[in-house]
DNA sequence: GAGTTTGAAACT
DNA sequence: CAGTTTCAAACTC
């Protein structure tokens, strides 16, 4: 979890805080010194901000006793100095030390991880994007669920979208208890908060709270009885029309088809929920002290819709989480509160409980189901970048070059789903996507029992073709590796191995959680980028500029760069071809015929491309197959939309191309594409591009400089040397054969790169 | 559905 | 770092 992403993130960093970009947010930091920050807004940080952030998932349970620790460290600590030390603290696990080692940069995006400094995000428009990435992240991850400060997350995508919201939540805070705690933190630091936390941990755990929102509801319901609930609820339904709902929430559209998880978990929702919600009432009576929970819900319908974007994004960091944290979490669900549901698997068991407690909050069922059944497929389709789904998101963290050096995906995920200013819009075009694929895809698969070889490997793969985008989640079908290698694909996107995936002795599931952990470490150790997104692509992954995404395909490249030898990078064999980008300089391969783009750096002309791509989907449709290229596009665009992933994967987040835009993502990405605009995303607003900028550490750097940072890259030529000199993949790099003497100089930072090289701009069809 | 091909991952 | 082996996906029949 924590200790290899972060570490490998700290020596990026390190890099970039040389870097303009670094010195600027350093400037900007919020870490500041703090003027006591805002103690109410530190608290609620403090409560709910749990730095082992996403990836940690599988440890999440573990965290939570070191929680308090931070928290606590936090909470006397009241300075935003402290980042570096409270990293150390938050991590209390292994992740703790590395996240110490990290450089300034990410502690300080731990630091507002936890929340500390939020006042000075919102002041820094650019930091508080960021900030709130990291918020979010850290809020997906179960631990910050748990943290009863929901709202300081709500007010952190707020503070995102705009400074009122958030704002407005610290008084909320305030009268969360805040105000209890608030003040006398700031007076006790440590006092009473402690108490304070001590009892919103331990309610939470019990709870587990996906959401903040979740938490609320559960505060809201712990006050409410049942009926007046269901009143309330009602009212929200009406006020808030479902439409916007569904869109924004609903990773499911309530038409879309619903697999039959969704059906149980809409089932939950609708009756179960109030049976649960009384669970959790009677629970959260008694633990929970009878705080103003309800000020956070009484707040004006209109925050709660902005809460609710807040919320779907949420969503998607818990499904990006999910697949680490979920054990944790339904751990915690377990023991605390709910007894799991006898039928479904474990995931199915938290997916259910999730959806219990969301249910109260969201009148809409959608929202529940969506992210229950969902969240584990979520979580691969976004980790996944490396195939179909996977894979664009990955890539899509152009920004990379953002702070994040943590190699977990997850992270990068986040990172560029919350890249974009409007946040939650991406959020929800991601979930949307994603749900979309799972609706095509998914209902079968999540139906069947995890493992369960329900369909041959083949079948479901077909099925994922057909379903065309849908391939949200990642299946394999390993027999040896135990899917604790690279091999396996869920593995590799840092998802546990769901249903459909037709594994045999497989270890990847949360029951081994720790087994799966330690080979990930290990793996990590000795490839730090080996979780990291395959493909980078410079511009995308915010819906809002649908336009840019669909442009910028063609900018997209592979960063490790294939090694293809017979199929000239016109198959899937290709990573760079099943990706959809175009091979860079980075690949060795031979013969390069990518339709994407060469490695030559010559793009194809659309014609070109068309061509290769009709010769190819002719071969395909024969082979019944043709689907190959839109369909991965596709899913790989959804996927990227959906999510970032897994906690490793969740670097992959934001889908650089619009979900349902997909298409045929290569073409189209490349007609559209145009020119490079791609990779200089002006249209970009810089905040987006720094928040997008998720991908793993290695990209950060170069994607920063790339796609948003660019004139930052250009500018300092530091950049391109503080690149890893690895290649992202860690594979050899070994000089770009073809590709201009540029070689060594360049890999480091790819995006940079692809923008110095003229190749790859050219790599955009039309001029 | 079985078998082959392919290239990444893992290993030496 | 290079070469080989292992592995699972992609592909073909």
């Amino acid at each position: 979890m924590d200790s290899p992403e972060r570490t490998q993130i700290g020596t990026p960093i390190s890099n970039i805080e040389e870097s303009p970009f670094s010195n600027f947010v350093n400037s900007l930091s919020p870490i500041k010194p703090t003027k006591a920050i805002n103690i109410s807004q530190t608290f609620s940080s403090l409560s709910f901000t749990s730095p082992p952030s996403v990836f940690t998932s599988p440890h999440v349970s573990l965290q939570k006793e070191s929680r308090f620790l931070r928290r606590h460290q936090l909470s006397g600590l009241t300075k935003p100095e402290f980042s570096s030390n409270d990293g150390d603290t938050d991590g209390g696990n292994e992740g703790v030390t590395n996240a110490s080692q990290q450089p300034e940069n990410s502690t300080s995006q731990e630091v507002q991880g936890s929340g500390l400094s939020l006042e000075p995000l919102c002041d820094v428009s650019k930091l508080a994007i960021e900030l709130p990435t990291a918020m979010k992240y850290e809020c997906g991850s179960p631990d910050t669920k748990k943290d009863v400060p929901s709202s300081s997350e709500t007010n952190c995508e707020l503070g995102t979208s705009g400074l009122v919201p958030f704002i407005k939540e610290p008084s909320r805070r305030g009268s969360f208890g805040a105000q209890l705690n608030s003040q006398e933190m700031e007076e006790n630091k440590d006092g009473i908060s402690c108490d304070w936390e001590s009892l919103i941990s331990d309610a939470t755990d019990l709870f587990v709270f996906d959401s903040p929102n979740d938490s609320e509801s559960l505060k809201e319901l712990t006050q409410r009885t049942l009926d007046e609930e269901k009143s309330f609820f009602a009212s929200l339904l009406s006020r808030f029309p479902q439409d916007d709902v569904n869109n924004q929430r609903n990773p499911y559209p309530p038409g879309s088809t619903n697999s039959d998880d969704r059906q149980e978990t809409k089932d939950q929702f609708n009756q179960p929920a109030e049976v649960n919600v009384q669970k959790l009432i009677g629970l959260a009576q008694d633990n929970l002290p009878s705080t103003s929970m309800n000020d956070f819900f009484t707040d004006d319908l209109n925050e709660k819709s902005e809460n609710e974007a807040d919320y779907n994004f949420h969503r998607g960091m818990r499904r990006r989480c999910l697949v680490f944290e979920i054990p944790g979490a339904r751990r915690n669900i377990e023991d605390g509160v709910i007894s799991s549901s006898a039928n479904s698997s474990n995931d199915e068991e938290k997916i259910g409980i999730n959806n219990k407690q969301l249910l109260p909050l969201k009148p809409g069922g959608d929202s529940s189901r969506c992210i229950l059944p969902g969240i584990g497929l979520h979580l691969n389709a976004l980790a996944v970048a490396s195939k179909g789904c996977r894979v664009l998101r990955h890539e899509t963290t152009p920004s990379e070059g953002l702070l994040i050096v943590s190699p977990s995906t997850a992270l990068e995920s986040l990172v560029n789903s919350s890249g974009s200013t409007s946040l939650e819009k991406d959020m929800g075009a991601a979930e949307n996507a994603v749900q979309v694929a799972e609706d095509s895809s998914q209902p079968p698969a999540y139906v069947a029992g995890d493992e369960s070889a329900q369909n041959s490997p083949k079948k479901k793969r077909r099925r994922l073709e057909n379903a065309g985008e849908g391939e949200e989640c990642k299946r394999c079908n390993c027999k040896r590796s135990k899917c604790l290698k690279l091999y396996c694909e869920c593995f590799a996107a840092g998802v546990y191995c769901v249903e459909p995936c037709s594994c045999q002795d497989c270890f990847n599931k949360p029951i081994h959680e720790d087994t799966v952990l330690a080979t990930r470490k290990q793996i990590e150790s000795r490839n730090p980028l080996a979780f990291a997104p395959k493909v980078i692509r410079s511009s995308d992954s915010i819906p809002d500029r649908g336009d840019e995404l669909s442009r910028t395909p063609a900018s997209a490249r592979h960063k490790r760069g294939c090694n293809c030898k017979k199929s000239s990078c016109l198959k899937k064999y290709c990573e760079c071809y099943q990706a959809g980008v175009g091979c860079s300089i980075s690949c060795r391969c031979e013969g390069c015929k990518n339709a994407f783009g060469r490695k030559d750096g010559s793009t194809i002309l659309e014609t070109e491309i068309e061509i290769e791509e009709e010769t190819q989907v002719s071969k395909n449709s024969s082979a019944g197959k043709g689907l190959d290229q839109p369909g991965i596009q596709n899913e790989e665009q959804n996927s990227e939309s959906a999510a970032p992933t897994t906690p490793l994967r969740i670097f992959r987040s934001s889908a650089l191309l619009p979900n349902s835009s997909k298409g045929k993502p290569p073409r189209s990405s490349f007609a559209s594409a145009g020119s490079s605009s791609g990779f200089h995303p002006s249209n970009a607003p810089v905040r987006s591009t720094f928040l997008r900028s998720q991908p793993k550490m290695e990209k950060q750097p170069q994607a920063v400089s790339g796609d948003e940072m660019p004139a930052v890259l250009q500018n300092n030529s530091s950049p391109g040397s503080s690149v890893k000199t690895l290649s992202p993949n860690s594979k050899r790099v070994s000089p770009p054969h073809h590709d201009n003497g540029q070689s060594p100089g360049l890999r480091s930072g790819r995006k940079l790169i692809l923008q110095s090289i003229p190749a790859f701009p050219s790599l955009t069809p039309r001029r």
